[in-house]
DNA sequence: GTGAAAGCGCTAACAT
DNA sequence: ATGTTAGCGCTTTCAC
């Protein structure tokens, strides 16, 4: 009884086993070059019955592609993914999946990943959510990579070739003025950290909107990694102080269920007296005491469009800059129900 | 003016700006063999100011080594997380920190990938809730790679070198206790697939403790996706039919919720004449219109231990087959509290 | 149509 | 302490 030591088998193998050069097996592989289709034919099954598939890392030293997107959702430490939220699984399952399609492997980078890895191995990135100061951003362009992003990047400077997202200045727009016609008279803004576009932009669009109307903003950006906690706090704060809202549009959908849980807390009936709508949808929202009236802006497609875009540029398709917005509609639940 | 087209720096650029050898510069670099620390800086410090990092591929060419662990969240075709469950972020938020911090880059696999990519260039992997066929266990062991699960693989005979769960029966048991103290007579148990070990181990335990009690059992067992909706259907089944449970333990949040729905919509009180628990907890089940009682089963504790037990048994440090227990608590809420 | 050979950028014996 | 050199497994140009 004779052991030997499995290895995985090389290009060389199969070349020996098949009686022609490893020239040739490349070829046949890859469809390249001429190849008499009998040896194509022959290579083929040989590499099979081998078990033969070529290392990913000889491959991409030859030929200087990665066949790699690096994914990744901007802020929130060693966690690639910081809220639970759907709109973010549903974003990056959508990327994955058309990278997939595309031939590209999609890897997803925690946000601390700065250069401790070298350089990530990726052809490109899709960064969603960014503040526009992520290293990975930087890092990917300066090696000739492409950057693509979900949601603005806020300084202009950025290296970034293109974005996809959602019309959210007209998506405020819609809210506010369906929160009026439900007969809101002050209706408010809670959201995330001022430094992400989905913030600035519906920040910026309320705060015309209520201008216009002679309303007086009442706007709160919560920074930090945003819990439900964090909302019920900061709403119960705001609903009992002074000249409180009688309608809150927020963004996470934590945030939406914090502030039920706050009203409910309070005494303050949802939606008589106090109005509540998410940017995003989830099924915990549909769920909620109280159904909540949400946006729902198809991460899914974001995902898969800013892939496709991102492609496009690496693959010298597409020219940058390039901007795809996605459409969003507004899904009116009970929690805004006030008439009828 | 010329136009120079710019080149990542390569180990040679840094040797001969340095003056020194490119095995100097490798050495300098990695921490390996004897330089002299005047020799050192001065190579780290070019290589810095140029920019310099290693090529990946060529390293892991060299070395044999990928560094890199992937992920695996089984069973809902091209998404990389099928559910929309704070059980799955966690788990995978805690497994890929845990990968960093041990110098592995955390690749995430959707469940579709095959060999499309050649064999993933990874020294492992974590496939989460396994059937015990997927294709990528097989592919990473063929390979010579490690395969640890997150949930024990239903087959004995699979490559998995060892693996990390809580003691699901042992939770089951409690679960029921807990319902039984309560009042209810009749607890059922609604969850997922039958070829996943949770669901598997949760039904044998459950079986047994009804059959102890001479209560008939309530088994229902849901294929496909988990989605709310399809609970929502289930369960108004079930409590419309025939000798209806009074309380539901049921494996995703999702679920829970549906069934609260369910119930809602069927006009039963809750906790009052159904009793609902969570084998998983999250945000959404805390802030449901009644709280729902749910297992803290430490999913970020379970992703760390598994890829700390991975890796253990990649650098050869630990044998297999291991299995790490993590535990779990009942936390009570409102959806059981029926007396008091 | 097929093969020889030169790299891709790096590591690691081994020699100096 | 530093340099030379032989691979790692693959792609690709260029002969034949």
């Amino acid at each position: 009884m004779s052991y030997v030591a499995r290895r995985r088998p090389s290009i060389h193998d199969v070349a020996h086993e098949a009686g022609v050069s490893i020239t040739t097996v490349s070829h046949a592989l890859n469809g390249r070059g001429r190849v008499q289709p009998g040896t194509r034919d022959r290579v083929l099954e040989i590499a099979a019955r081998l078990g033969y598939s070529a290392n990913v890392h000889a491959q991409r030293l030859a030929t200087g592609s990665n066949q790699a997107i690096a994914l990744q959702v901007s802020g929130y430490g060693k966690n690639i993914v910081g809220v639970d939220s759907a709109y973010y699984i549903e974003l990056l399952n959508g990327a994955s999946a058309k990278a997939l399609d595309l031939g590209y492997m999609p890897m997803l980078a925690p946000p601390e990943l700065h250069r401790e890895f070298g350089e990530l191995p990726a052809d490109g990135a899709v960064i969603i959510d960014p503040t526009g100061s992520e290293p990975l951003l930087h890092s990917i362009a300066e090696n000739g990579g492409v950057v693509v992003t979900a949601g603005r990047p806020l300084k202009d400077s950025d290296p970034v070739t293109g974005w996809v997202d959602n019309d959210l200045p007209a998506v405020t727009i819609e809210v506010m003025d369906h929160l009026k016609a439900q007969g809101y008279v002050r209706p408010g803004v809670l959201t995330g950290p001022k430094n992400r576009s989905y913030s600035a932009d519906t920040i910026t669009a309320y705060n015309q909107w209520a201008a216009e109307r002679g309303i007086k903003a009442s706007v709160t950006a919560l920074r930090g990694n945003p819990t439900a906690e964090l909302a019920i706090r900061k709403a119960k704060e705001l609903l009992s102080g002074e000249d409180p809202p009688d309608a809150i549009y927020t963004s996470f959908d934590v945030f939406a269920l914090g502030i039920l849980r706050a009203a409910d807390e309070l005494g303050i009936k949802v939606p008589e007296e106090l109005g509540i709508v998410a940017t995003v949808d989830s099924e915990a929202l549909r769920s909620a005491s109280v159904p909540l009236t949400a946006i729902e802006n198809h991460p899914r497609q974001i995902g898969s469009e800013a892939i496709e875009l991102l492609v496009g540029l690496i693959r010298g398709e597409r020219e940058g800059p390039a901007v795809v917005t996605i459409p969003a509609e507004l899904k009116v639940r009970a929690s805004t129900m006030r008439n009828g």
